[in-house]
DNA sequence: AGCACGCCGACT
DNA sequence: GTCGGCGTGCTC
């Protein structure tokens, strides 16, 4: 009996199934005592099923709390390690945050296994000292609720300013030397952008940097095979930089220093499937269980941010800066005057960056008289006008006919703009003998080269180019406002700072048809004071992210079975349900909980009981068509919501 | 999910 | 009398 007090492994179960979200306990026979590990993928009998199912080896025990007798472990399908300690208590926390189950949030944490690369990566480690692939069986202190109240010293909002150095952006310059005094202390750095077009930047910089020796490329458009390395790299490596997306929070590094985010009010920084989770949750999770440092970068502030900052849980760390040359035009006209001269006189110099907004709004209603959303009297959600022409509530569904608005007492609606219908063309039109590169989310160009050309994008599309663009000439910024969400002002604000941070030095920006305060304050490059603003309107109207707001999907009957429990919880306003019409034509029904921050956890885990409890229960298949339900939809923090 | 256990209709 | 229907419940 060598180690044979570890003869008991504690596995988690790879299902989808949320009733099976626990561990269970199983023999680790004599034979396999040599190789199994924390960590290790192995297959288990499973219920009356006749496969072995696959599973994680989540701990190693020398005793089991079962009463009963224990099935033993079939195979260890590899001995490399692929869930971590860190990674397993990260993904548990943030499946506990999300009404979601372990398993789903392993899918993006752990990528899928690659024989080829795993066999090279295991006889390398080998080679090296076998001790350095054992993971530590130490038992991880809870360090949560301390670091609460210990200083905020480790985590900070930036904003960058809006200049361009020779080498990059000046935010990526920042994230280099952020990256540098990590890796001094031979500590590793999360690096984590929206989109691929950030991901090139960044990537390209730490390449070019001395950095690059312990540079981890985390790309979500890597082959399956590059990831798996890059994963298991991440294991092998004492420290490294890792710079990816969203699943990048999850990468299994040595000796975790800090985590760096980029522009966290980026949608994409949103998990789009199960547990839709946003990075930045993600992120303040694992910083507050590894005690690491915590780094929120970008041009503006989101609401979120700026709401950690407020209860003291971030530190502000803005650099001096001048506010770049930009003006605005009041005028109806989409193209205005100061428009056409802005990109006349900045062609004669250089690149000429025009933002367009892209399709896809739809109209909403604001009050006649102060042009504000008007909001439902009884939940304070956005009202929108139907195909019947009735003014309804879309969160509550409740009809508003006598609307007020809560601004200024005006009673009377008007209807949002829909989108323009203006082309390219006409700018290829206006300025013969300039190429008119266009750049969107479909068509996309990360960076271009420094000609005196016309560059039409849609917001968070816009290229690169060195040096800087000559003009940055905003257009559709009413429509932009107009956008039927609750964001709408602070994404208008995030994609112009955005658009208008590649200006070059001698360049100037125009946004058309912008006035009143949020010019004012865009004129000093105010980001933060306008995230100040943002907040406290939405605080008025008890709108995330002053408190939280969850949606649940699904079929009639799943919702309706989960009324009981959640109206049992205290501090949880329902609202709905509402029939919505998905994209696939289907009937959908969904329910709203408004919910404070401190409510969170025994949400989720009510919700999580409940959703075991419909998946296992009586109620698995539809009691009028037989047909099998699909499972509840849980989004514990939903800002979209229709 | 699978798979077995369990208690009511038509069947060689 | 029993074969089998799928409602119910569990999985270390």
């Amino acid at each position: 009996m060598p180690e044979s007090s570890f003869c008991i492994a504690r596995v988690a179960i790879a299902s989808a199934l949320p009733q099976l979200d626990r561990l269970f306990d199983y023999q680790v026979p004599d034979d396999l005592l040599e190789l199994i590990a924390q960590g290790v993928r192995v297959r288990v009998p499973f219920g009356r099923g006749k496969k072995p199912q696959e599973g994680f080896v989540v701990e190693l025990s020398s005793s089991s709390d079962f009463v009963g007798k224990l099935g033993s472990v079939s195979e260890i399908i590899s001995p490399a390690p692929v869930l971590t300690q860190e990674i397993y208590e990260l993904a548990r926390a943030v499946a506990d945050r999300q009404a979601a189950t372990l398993n789903e949030v392993l899918r993006h944490a752990v990528p899928d296994r690659s024989v080829a690369v795993e066999k090279a990566w295991l006889s390398l480690q080998s080679e090296k000292t076998t001790t350095a692939i054992t993971p530590k069986v130490n038992a991880s202190e809870s360090r949560s609720s301390e670091v609460a109240s210990e200083g905020s010293d480790k985590r900070t909002t930036q904003l960058v300013e809006p200049r361009v150095l020779c080498t990059g952006p000046r935010w990526v310059t920042e994230i280099l030397d952020l990256s540098s005094s990590q890796a001094k202390q031979k500590k590793s750095t999360l690096i984590i952008v929206p989109d691929a077009r950030d991901q090139a930047l960044v990537l390209t910089a730490l390449e070019n940097s001395p950095l690059s020796t312990h540079l981890i490329d985390y790309s979500s458009k890597l082959t399956k095979s590059k990831r798996y390395k890059a994963f298991l790299d991440c294991q092998s490596q004492e420290f490294a930089v890792v710079i990816g997306s969203r699943s990048a929070t999850y990468a299994p590094v040595q000796n975790l220093g800090q985590i760096v985010i980029w522009d966290d009010g980026d949608q994409s920084h949103k998990e789009q499937s199960a547990p839709y989770s946003h990075t930045r949750d993600i992120a303040l999770i694992r910083q507050q269980q590894r005690n690491c440092e915590l780094h929120f970068l970008g041009h503006v502030r989101s609401t979120e941010v700026e709401r950690l900052r407020q209860i003291g849980y971030l530190k502000e760390r803005a650099t001096e800066f001048a506010p770049p040359n930009l003006v605005f035009s009041e005028s109806e006209s989409r193209v205005d005057s100061a428009a056409w001269v802005a990109i006349r006189e900045g062609l004669l110099r250089g690149p000429v960056l025009v933002q367009v907004l892209s399709k896809g709004n739809t109209s909403s209603v604001f009050c006649k008289d102060c042009h504000t959303r008007a909001n439902c009297r009884s939940c304070n959600g956005p009202l929108w006008i139907d195909s019947r022409n009735q003014v309804l509530c879309r969160w509550c569904a409740a009809s508003n006919l006598n609307f007020s608005c809560h601004q200024c007492k005006g009673s009377k609606l008007s209807a949002g703009r829909a989108g323009s219908g203006k082309t390219l063309s006409d700018f290829g039109k206006a300025f013969p003998g300039h190429a008119v590169i266009e750049a969107t989310g479909d068509n996309p160009r990360f960076s271009i080269k420094r000609t005196n050309c016309l560059v039409v994008s849609t917001p968070g599309a816009e290229p690169y180019v060195e040096g800087g663009y000559e003009a940055v000439v905003i257009l559709d910024a009413p429509l932009a406002l107009a956008m039927d969400s609750l964001r709408a002002t602070e994404e208008a604000v995030r994609s112009w700072s955005n658009a208008i941070s590649l200006l070059g030095g001698t360049g100037r920006a125009v946004i058309v048809g912008l006035s009143g305060t949020l010019a004012d304050k865009l004129a000093l490059w105010s980001q933060a004071e306008i995230a100040t603003i943002e907040l406290k309107n939405r605080s008025e109207l008890r709108f995330p992210p002053a408190v939280r707001l969850a949606s649940l999907g699904g079929q009639r009957e799943s919702i309706t079975e989960l009324f009981p429990a959640l109206q049992a919880l205290p501090g949880v306003e329902v609202l709905g349900p509402v029939q919505v019409v998905t994209k696939g034509l289907e009937i959908e029904t969904k329910l709203l909980l408004k919910y404070d921050y401190s409510v969170g956890a025994k949400l989720a885990k009510s919700l999580q009981a409940e959703v075991a409890k419909l998946s296992a229960g009586s109620v698995r298949s539809n009691p009028r068509t037989g047909k099998s339900m699909r499972p509840i939809r849980i989004k514990m923090d939903d800002f979209d919501v229709l």
